[in-house]
DNA sequence: CTTCAATATGACTCCCGATTCACCTTTCCG
DNA sequence: CGGAAAGGTGAATCGGGAGTCATATTGAAG
């Protein structure tokens, strides 16, 4: 679960509408500080509590620096969604690359998110408030990333690997799924493996929740 | 983050620590007014956007009478919080009270909670947004309604009626289900009924996502 | 009808932090 | 080299909003 290949044209690496692209090295160089800076700022202190000051200190340069790269507060927070979503999705997308069958595919996802999640807290946080400041950017990563999401089970549904369903309403559950488990187990307490959280998983995939049931094809 | 020194512990139906709880009828009478728009204000602006003049004049009580009853902004998100989550809790509980098997109640349960969404949209964003302002009490939320849901699942499995398995984890993967089908189903767009819904997952839990697979008993 | 504790009022204070700007420094290229 | 564009600086501005307070009103007990 929780993979989703491709992403809207990423722009260039550097910028999108903001003051001014970068024009040299240095200023690419400037702003990913920044960008980074930001993404340990807001990981840390919330966005709201996270004030430019705190990020422009964390990068190493004064605060008027950061106006020449970013428009404002919102939009560095729009910028690193997009970045960070992107690396997400093909992160996840590397790691269920050689996988052939949808239940592998999911365990493996899973255990994907749920280890990047632990490496990188900082995603859940700005994502999740992102979506109050702009309701948009968060609806397209998700978007973005059921989209494909859908597509695999689609595919696996012709292959007869899943049953037929609403694949979408699955996805939507499955994303669901993954972000609680990796707000629980990831961020909170690692007081379960992932090894038993994904076996608990792939269970539920391959038997449901029930004693009774299966209709055999 | 974010949390106070003191954890104040109280519960009385009225008022924590705050300044006063009111010793009138009016007084009640003013401080359920206040927490009333103080919902529909933070659902409907956000908790940051949200002024306590936007509070006060929603409820039609001047500023000040806002301190009178609560110690701030962040204690009345706190309070919002409490008593949402005991209706919300209520509620659902009431809905499969007069159910007999796991199944059912599941179905009941989903069915319940996206209508209530539907019908009480603040409640996502007044407990989301509280999660980035005192951690706290978020947690509190899940754990308090995790706790009763992995004691029903545990029944069901002494039962038979579901497998033996991490209930926890389950119950964590069931929770974040619902959250994320309500935002995109109940909040975002109706374009799926939430029979259509509740029978796609009531099928995986039936069945599983697989073809193949159940172990009969 | 008094009286006073509980309530209610809203103008005012005060602080915080996003953004601006006038002025340096570095880099690039002819 | 020289100078112009790009990058960098940080003190100052400015608005918004949380929280305060001196004062006024209410209502119920006595």
């Amino acid at each position: 679960m929780t993979t989703a290949p491709q992403t809207n044209a990423a722009q260039a690496p550097a910028a999108s509408g903001g003051p001014g692209a970068p024009k040299t090295a240095r200023g690419a160089r400037t702003r990913a500080r920044i960008l980074k800076a930001a993404e340990h700022t807001f990981g840390t202190l919330g966005y709201h509590r996270a004030g430019i000051s705190d990020i422009t200190r964390a990068a190493g340069v004064a605060q008027g620096t950061f106006y020449t790269y970013f428009a404002g507060k919102e939009e560095i927070l729009r910028e690193l969604v997009r970045d960070m979503g992107h690396q997400v999705r093909a992160h996840l997308a590397a790691e269920i690359l050689d996988t052939d069958n949808r239940l592998e595919a999911e365990e493996r996802g899973l255990r994907a998110f749920l280890q990047y999640l632990y490496e990188n807290p900082s995603l859940y946080r700005v994502l999740q408030e992102a979506q109050f400041v702009d309701e948009a950017i968060y609806r397209d990563y998700y978007e973005a990333f059921g989209k494909g999401y859908v597509r695999m089970l689609a595919n696996a549904t012709r292959k007869g690997e899943i049953r037929p369903g609403n694949n979408e309403v699955r996805v939507w559950a499955l994303m669901g799924m993954s972000n609680f488990l990796g707000l629980r187990y990831a961020l909170w307490e690692q007081d379960v493996s992932f090894d038993e959280i994904v076996e608990t998983l792939s269970d539920l995939f391959r038997n449901g929740l029930t004693l009774d049931g299966k209709e055999k094809p």
